[in-house]
DNA sequence: TATTGTTATACTCTATAACTATA
DNA sequence: TATAGTTATAGAGTATAACAATA
């Protein structure tokens, strides 16, 4: 009755019909893939995707509001109050209450917290220069930038062909 | 002593520096952008994601086994038994172990589950074929077939210009 | 009144391991 | 032994709302 021999019995065989055209669930998947990618490469540092782009990000805009990085990263204020709280206690951030708006919090790399995203850079930049699976070099960097174009990045940071 | 006029005040402002070159960070932020776009259009419907996704691939592999699903949508086996669980109670998924491995279990949609998808396959499809922000038609095709390629998928399911 | 950060709660997703039943 | 699914637990991430201090 259920022609269950019609079923596919490996991964590579599923059939995935209009959904491999679907922006979001290809931006999914290939999200999990790259995380899984950075975690196996970078997992023994201990270290996670979001505590290295708040500090990259820290360090690159020092005195920047806790509120103006959670929406740039997109994370939501609640969890970056705790991720900076955590950072504090580490000794790597430092938080200053600016005297031109005293609701809001200015955030610092102290000096470890600059010789921490100096530890890191190298085992990311390695990891984000080797070449991305399945993709040839022109192939990455196109992907690339319309990403970028669809974040509306464009122009933003120092361009993309790192 | 901190040069705090030289932090950025607007989200556009923050410096994202060598990071808008790294892969992992465009496909965080987009996923993230991509998502809240699906929860803004499709919030009210009580869908999410993944749980679509999973909904649309039985209906398009019926009998698919469990173990294979899960791998196919990089979901945990053990998150995968509670979703399917979840949808068996509110009647939209049928399991079956199949005689040939007892050990697994084969996925059907039921009839309501069918009726389900079919609700859902106009606003999602219609979700999914409004313009990418930021990006024109060929840009968008080019980036869902890099994303495809990346994820190893081209040639499977139908092809991604939908 | 509106905004910034904080706190609290609940829920989703993930990671892990132990367990069962089958193979 | 190994595999498929289940169960349980802990943790990260997210969503939401209420709150205090400040604008």
């Amino acid at each position: 009755m259920n022609e269950i021999t019609e079923a596919p019995r490996k991964v590579e065989d599923v059939h995935l019909g209009r959904l491999c055209g679907s922006l979001g669930f290809l931006l999914r998947l290939a999200q999990i893939s790259s995380f899984d990618d950075f975690f196996k490469r970078l997992g023994h540092l201990g270290i996670r995707p979001g505590e290295v782009s708040v500090m990259m990000l820290i360090g690159e805009n020092p005195g920047v509001r806790q509120g103006v990085l959670a929406k740039r990263l997109m994370i939501k204020r609640a969890h970056m109050t705790k991720m900076i709280l955590a950072m504090e206690r580490s000794g790597l951030v430092k938080r200053e209450i600016p005297d031109d708006d005293r609701r809001s919090v200015a955030l610092w790399l102290t000096d470890g917290g600059r010789q921490r995203v100096e530890e890191l850079a190298a085992p990311f930049w390695g990891h984000e220069g080797r070449p991305a699976p399945g993709l040839t070099k022109p192939e990455e960097t196109e992907l690339k930038r319309l990403l970028g174009k669809y974040l509306g990045l464009s122009g933003k940071g120092r361009s993309a062909q790192a």
